[in-house]
DNA sequence: TACATCTGACATCAACTCATGTCAAAATTT
DNA sequence: AAATTTTGACATGAGTTGATGTCAGATGTA
């Protein structure tokens, strides 16, 4: 039997018992802020050299920490990978979801505001940016499931949100999930866009294009039909 | 001085004179069927196992040749993926195009041509799928430049089209680059959300998904405005 | 047949990867 | 102060990678 027992989860519940105070805090406290490190430095060293340069020693070095400890928060890089892309999602979506609180309850100011949130967002955090639009993809069949429900996740989103406040409607339109998740992949697109040309468009005029087509597919079905 | 000159081109017109017949067939011919044998490779490779998995050797081995032949044909890796991925986007929008050449002049069958050519082209050949959708995505710096040439080529293309047949027109909104970029987003979203999904739903429903946002988008202006 | 070229299987090389192990010194408790 | 846990720097090992080199034998030419 190994004497130091591995654990894939950071939730390592069963040691708050054996283990001591040290340097002020718990042992799992101090587990937990290593693992918060590492996420942090996963982020950085993803978002700034790629996926693909991110090794266990640079994402360590970069968190100030031993690879030992890698491997006591994350079973891998990819999971590592795995639970950035879901925290800044969170992080994405509850902006957004702010964001929408805040606004007025019109189409036009409810729809910006979530944009704006969006775009700001990545513009203020280019790591953020290129881990979300870039890196994620093509990385392996888990994570691209991963991505996927992510996106699903958006397009559920705005389109609870634009149906529940009545502000238009394309329910006698057939498959509303895809062509939601066609306004979610037209977004990203001209987000990647901005990104690859270092962010050179004003973050009104990104918002604006793509509120035109929120606005045009929304509304277009109740004037044509 | 090395006796056997290495070759970053493929068009190495310099050994046909030194060069001697073998098999039938001469230098030239032979190097280009290998740098065509190594293209072939490449992307059933890329496209099976993704580019992370995609080394030089198993590309070699897919290929039938040994990889000192690679870098006659290649610099690296990545010039390959560079390579397959031009040579991908040239084949598929050639196929629209020709789509275009045979469909009705009204604007529905019209685009509904080019997207089908689209669409088909993907779910015929899930290498090609995954490659252009998936695996092109956060490579290196240069690959995504190439991405984003390729998005802007088609974004071109369609815009081109739809207005210079006058089917429909967003003049008077402003950005159109960016609104026919978010076009262009859409349908690669929904083309993704059809891989992640095993191509489950039928090619009619994702065509005509993707043909409403465009209908949309192009009728929305002259409509409201 | 004698010779030159081309080919493909294989060897080599340093560099890098993930993952695990070792251990003395630091920090804390008793 | 003595004992014990925790830490961080480092070593290790098995494996893979990209890239280049070697060379006997097949395929051609004279």
């Amino acid at each position: 039997m190994p004497k130091s027992t591995p654990k894939a989860s950071h939730l390592a519940a069963k040691d708050s018992q054996t283990s001591r105070r040290y340097r002020g805090s718990s042992g799992d406290q101090r587990r937990n802020e290593r693992y918060e490190q590492l996420l942090s430095a996963g982020l950085s060293v993803i978002g700034s050299q790629g996926y693909a340069a991110a090794s266990v020693r640079s994402i360590c070095t970069a968190a100030g920490l031993t690879e030992r400890y890698f491997y006591e928060s994350f079973a891998n890089r990819e999971a590592l990978l795995a639970e950035v892309y879901k925290t800044q999602t969170r992080v994405l979506k509850n902006r957004m979801l702010a964001a929408f609180e805040g606004s007025e309850r019109n189409s036009a100011a409810f729809s910006r505001a979530g944009l704006n949130a969006f775009f700001d967002t990545l513009y203020q955090n280019p790591d953020i940016a290129r881990l979300l639009l870039f890196e994620i993809l093509g990385v392996s069949d888990t994570i691209d499931i991963l991505y996927y429900q992510a996106m699903e996740e958006f397009a559920v989103l705005i389109r609870t949100l634009t149906q529940s406040l009545g502000l238009a409607d394309i329910s006698n339109i057939p498959n509303q999930d895809m062509i939601y998740a066609g306004l979610v992949g037209a977004v990203l697109q001209i987000a990647r866009r901005w990104a690859l040309t270092n962010y050179r468009e004003p973050v009104d005029s990104v918002i604006e294009s793509s509120l035109f087509l929120f606005v045009a597919a929304t509304n277009y079905s109740a004037i044509a039909k």
